[in-house]
DNA sequence: TTTAGGG
DNA sequence: CCCTAAA
């Protein structure tokens, strides 16, 4: 019996933080609400909700904290140690290499799961407003969103992300509850997913909290199991024997890291394979994993101090693991090894496209609005879709409708180089643009289902078993590359893994490797001598950029330099993404401004000397003369480095901020700069002269 | 694309 | 640095 039921999913009150542009305008939050039919194929509908996704492109993280700073974060290889350590207690696996994960940060999806029980709504809703009211009402149009004040309320600090899809059930359990639309949503496995992603310039406290966040999941014990399938999705920044121990987060996760070898991560994976973690755990209670999901979560472990992170996260992890129950353990076991190989052969149908027109707001804000709001966040309910929680799981296979919460969704592999001297706000920037780029770019939705990857997009949930699955397990997402930018032949579907989770494929096609990467080896390698620079500047600029002292402020262009130069940037594709109409739109919206460079005395130096020979009006010689070899240096920059140098000439030291130009050549900007608008003169009066004498 | 200037 | 009118 084929019924054509209504799924609805949605993608709830993400946050981004203020926008250099509009910085007054606190967070901003979107969310959608979507209701497709029953019939309509998986991919159509997840095609859509990643389609939302896109509208991350507006997070950017900042901060200047150091990287290195060990204590904060412990990425310092003196902490490895201690870490170690503290993390082999629980963890009997053997500790990976630590290199490998350097630096690294992981994406890592956590599956928990447990049989929805009758649950009460009421319960349900109070938890989480003491969770996080900050999420009420925000199923609001993206529009209308953007000045809601309850944005403020949200996780301090942090950006967060939350993408939520499931069903809501038409039919209501006794238990069910009712709340707005009179649409009751039984208990059913949903699938959400969430992205967290630090920002702020709480650099340290929100970079530990990623690690933590699966962890903290307190399972009270008390109420009824309601969340039948979690995945969360985490960024984390973590040591790398950190991910080892942490099997649970290691496999199947995604890792974004400069160092890629299969066999390190193998060598991770392993000890985890005989975790003894892995044993059956008690079922999760709805109230608590609500609370997880909720915002606040990012504060769970707001006392810990600098340097407890680690410890803090190794506690953690045991608990973690329990919460995550029997279910996980089996996924866990189905994770093959190569963390760093993702799907990306999966398409998305563009026909979720058509579907946008049907997102919708729920206009409700006041007292209505928080309690949906709520729900949607927590649940992925729709705005105007009642709660009704109790049913169990079993139930929904009875009905047409299928459940979804999506907590997690695998992010494509990323691979992010950066210096040890980059600033965590770099690094954020760097990861940033990298996430960007993926959700941004090619960015299509895989759907797994009992451990295989579903590619047939015309099949119905009902066909391939999705609706009617009691496993919530077996259904599983992927966020991967869009096909486009993927060679489908890399696609290896013949053998569809038995575990949903790991589908390995190579990531070099998405790590396209851009000129920066060639200007770097460059700089590193045109070290030339002083003499040099004399007759060629742009060399002497490269080697200037490369070999300098590296002040403070040079370090951290250094250290962006070089990120960038390895960050993935896929092309964007609008094709994969047009589920979301305004995508282009925020997009450009997301666009940042370019890092500040200030100039240094070397390079004011080549400026000068350019300037002196070529005049000011001739920009593009300038640069190709002085900064050809600059990639980062336009001839508008010099142009405008030349304007604040004469006015930088024309005020008084004291005046003068950033790095202090040498006296000396100040004067010859004055110089160079009114003997060049004097024959700037000249010329404007021979030409008048010459148009005079030919009239 | 470059220049030239204002923002 | 950004944005753009003009060239």
């Amino acid at each position: 019996m084929v019924l054509q039921k209504r799924l609805h999913y949605g993608f709830d009150g993400y946050q981004v933080p203020p926008t250099p542009r509009a910085t007054r305008s606190a967070r901003r939050r979107r969310s959608f609400r979507k209701t497709v039919d029953n019939q309509m194929c998986a991919f159509d509908l997840l095609a859509t909700v990643a389609g939302k996704l896109l509208l991350e492109g507006e997070i950017s993280p900042s901060s200047t904290d150091t990287l290195i700073n060990k204590d904060q974060y412990a990425v310092a290889n003196d902490s490895v140690k201690k870490e170690q350590q503290d993390e082999d207690k629980p963890f009997k696996g053997k500790p990976c290499d630590p290199g490998t994960w350097d630096r690294s940060f992981f994406v890592s999806d956590i599956v928990s799961q447990a049989p929805v029980v009758n649950h009460s709504l009421k319960e349900f809703l109070h938890t989480q407003n003491d969770t996080c009211s900050g999420l009420a009402s925000v199923i609001t149009t993206s529009d209308s969103s953007e000045k809601a004040g309850s944005a403020e309320k949200f996780v301090n600090g942090e950006s967060k992300i939350e993408l939520g899809s499931f069903a809501s059930k038409v039919d209501v359990d006794s238990s069910g509850y009712r709340v707005s639309s009179g649409c009751i949503l039984g208990n059913e496995s949903r699938k959400q997913v969430k992205i967290d992603l630090p920002n702020n310039g709480k650099a340290s406290v929100s970079t530990r909290t990623m690690c933590y966040l699966e962890d903290p999941v307190v399972w009270d014990g008390k109420s009824p199991a309601l969340v039948s399938s979690d995945n969360i999705v985490k960024l984390l920044s973590c040591r790398d024997h950190i991910p080892c121990r942490s099997l649970p987060i290691c496999r199947g996760d995604v890792k974004l890291g400069i160092k890629d070898d299969d066999e390190n991560s193998s060598g991770c994976t392993q000890p985890s394979t005989t975790n003894k973690a892995f044993r059956p755990l008690p079922r999760i209670g709805d109230r608590r994993i609500r609370k997880l999901l909720a915002s606040k979560y990012w504060k769970v472990n707001p006392k810990l101090k600098n340097g407890e992170c680690f410890n803090a996260g190794a506690a953690m992890r045991p608990v973690y693991r329990s919460k995550v129950g029997y279910k996980r353990q089996r996924s866990q076991r189905d994770y093959p090894f190569k963390k760093r190989k993702f799907y990306y052969c999966s398409s998305v149908s563009n026909d979720g496209g058509s579907n946008n027109d049907s997102i919708s707001s729920s206009p409700g804000k006041g007292s209505n609005g928080d309690a949906s709001g709520l729900g949607a966040i927590l649940h992925g309910a729709t705005g105007t879709s009642a709660y009704a929680a109790g049913q169990h799981v079993s139930f929904q296979s009875r009905d047409s409708h299928v459940k979804l919460k999506i907590k997690s969704f695998r992010v494509p592999e990323l691979f992010v180089e950066i210096p040890e001297t980059a600033t965590v706000g770099s690094l954020k920037r760097t990861v940033m643009e990298a996430v960007t780029a993926i959700l941004g770019g090619g960015l299509c939705v895989g759907v797994l289902h009992q451990g295989k990857k579903i590619r047939d997009d015309n099949k119905t949930l009902l066909q391939t078993g999705i609706s009617h699955d009691n496993n919530l397990d077996a259904l599983g997402f992927t966020l991967e590359p869009n096909p486009s930018h993927a060679p489908q032949s890399l696609c290896q579907e013949d053998r569809p893994s038995l575990f949903p989770w790991d589908t390995p494929q190579p990531i070099k096609s998405y790590l396209p490797v851009p000129n920066e990467v060639h200007d770097a080896v460059q700089l590193g390698t045109s070290d030339t001598s002083p003499d040099y620079r004399i007759t060629n500047f742009g060399n002497f600029i490269d080697s200037d950029h490369d070999s300098a002292p590296s002040p403070p402020d040079m370090s951290i262009d250094k250290g962006t330099t070089d990120s960038r130069a390895l960050v993935a940037i896929p092309a964007m594709n609008v094709d994969a993404l047009a589920v979301v109409p305004m995508r282009k739109s925020k997009r450009s919206e997301a666009v940042q401004r370019r890092i500040r460079r200030p100039f240094s005395v070397s390079e004011v130096e080549a400026l000068v000397h350019a300037v002196e020979k070529l005049g000011t009006g001739r920009w593009r010689d300038v640069k190709i003369r002085a900064f050809d070899n600059a990639k980062h240096r336009t001839y508008v920059d010099l142009k405008d480095k030349w304007k604040t140098l004469v006015h930088t000439a024309r005020i008084s030291p004291q005046q003068r901020r950033g790095e202090p130009v040498p006296q000396e050549l100040l004067d010859r900007v004055l110089t160079a700069h009114a003997y060049w608008s004097q024959q700037q003169a000249k010329q404007h009066l021979k030409q008048q002269s010459e148009t005079y004498l030919l009239l």
